[in-house]
DNA sequence: AAAACTCTGTCGCGTCCGCGACATTCCGCC
DNA sequence: GGCGGAATGTCGCGGACGCGACAGAGTTTT
């Protein structure tokens, strides 16, 4: 669902060599400026896309402001594979933080290239999988986290993917608000905040604009565990 | 993710007639007792099956006893698809409510087919998509949706598939408590019986052991729509 | 370098909803 | 047809957390 780049090991995931070329060859590109809409919600399936250059949010806005950041796109990441596989529409926004480009890889073209290689759906069905685990357990963490844990959880994630080892410990700089992070949680700024303060208290970790440097991640790591599986039970 | 028995049409999907065929012949029989496990959270996946008698809930319950239950199946519906595409353990334990039988399809000698036909990739891969909208519109509506919502929202979506039409209005017979009920929203018994309650003083619905009878779906539908768009914005 | 914005920290109030407790009603079973 | 267990209705307390408000700190712009 989000930080997939690393995930997939390699750019635009491990396709077979001649694969990619051909999925090349079908490609136009896109350039987008800052904020510029990719898709909509709701916008009819038309083509696949490769992000090359920038980084894309994909989220949900209620009609009162309220959002949803359901995944952040960076280079090598293809997005909008859903749509691709079923035809119907749209399931979020897909937004440009920054500049950024992508492929474009038509709808049709792309099915009929499918058609003729039909293992490549193998690879395109392992991304749902992915993505269908990721959203299948921000399910149960919603049900069974509080707010504290789902933070730290998240945290490590992102940290997994774009966390830099520095000397002081796991730098994360990816420039996110902590309003965008709660918007990933289900949870206000302020809540978020409020937690992060509080590990910075303890040392765990260090704020900064748009930054966190995770100085101790193991003791994150222990409230996952502490809590997690049995989650507070005083008799 | 779960009432897939009617949206896929029929039973164990649109497979064509032959490809059907091929999977029956790759199939053994399993029974299952009331309450056994079909498999658990975290075992390896061995297989697919295909719901021939009875009824399965795939939940996740953490260590504390709480529940999420995130469907339900029927006869015609296939458990268990996400770990045949990635190999990875299983996400919930599938659990039969009743006297229950499924086909078991072992995973090596399906994927062995899913090579020789690679065509029925798409096929599984539509289900997978099916599902990962599904999760992804649950998300949304956990953070969105205040409870009362989401239970309309949920009844709603039960009585298209499981709902009898009567003279008294669609009736929803699915034998399930209230608290199962709560457990598909990440709500407590208790709120999910008083917002029924309240529905059927207003003569929306009527409740019975395990039952609701919606009498009137315009309205639960009206209260989806007037919140649902703009949710609460007092000046 | 100052202005304009964005991001962050912090209170405090109010609400939603979980949870324990208990009465009541209904079901399945012997 | 009666008994035990399960399902339901109902209060009320308390906790988690959203939300408005505002101050201060940092960043971008011109």
């Amino acid at each position: 669902m989000h930080t997939q780049a690393k995930d997939d090991g390699g750019l635009f995931l491990d396709l077979p060599a001649d694969a990619a070329a051909q999925f090349a060859s079908l490609a136009s590109r896109r350039a987008l400026g800052d904020g510029e809409l990719l898709y909509a919600r709701n916008d009819p399936a038309e083509a696949l896309y490769g992000l090359i250059r920038g980084r894309i949010r994909l989220s949900n806005v209620a009609p009162d402001g309220r959002e949803v950041l359901m995944a952040l796109f960076e280079p090598g990441d293809w997005i909008g594979e859903l749509s691709l596989f079923d035809g119907l529409p749209r399931t979020h926004d897909a937004v440009a933080m920054g500049e950024a480009e992508v492929f474009v890889l038509p709808r049709p073209k792309l099915l009929a290239l499918l058609d003729a290689e039909p293992r490549l759906y193998r690879h395109l069905a392992a991304r749902l999988a992915r993505q269908l685990r990721l959203a299948l357990s921000y399910i149960d963490d919603a049900v069974f986290l509080p707010l504290a844990l789902r933070l730290a959880k998240r945290l490590l994630q992102l940290a997994k993917v774009y966390g830099q080892d520095t000397p002081q410990g796991l730098l994360l700089d990816l420039h996110l608000p902590q309003e965008d992070l709660g918007r990933m949680l289900g949870a206000s700024r302020q809540s978020v905040s409020k937690e992060l303060r509080q590990w910075e208290k303890r040392g765990w970790i260090a704020l900064d604009y748009g930054r966190v440097l995770i100085r101790d991640p193991a003791q994150l790591r222990h409230l996952l565990e502490q809590a997690g599986p049995a989650p507070r039970r005083a008799p």
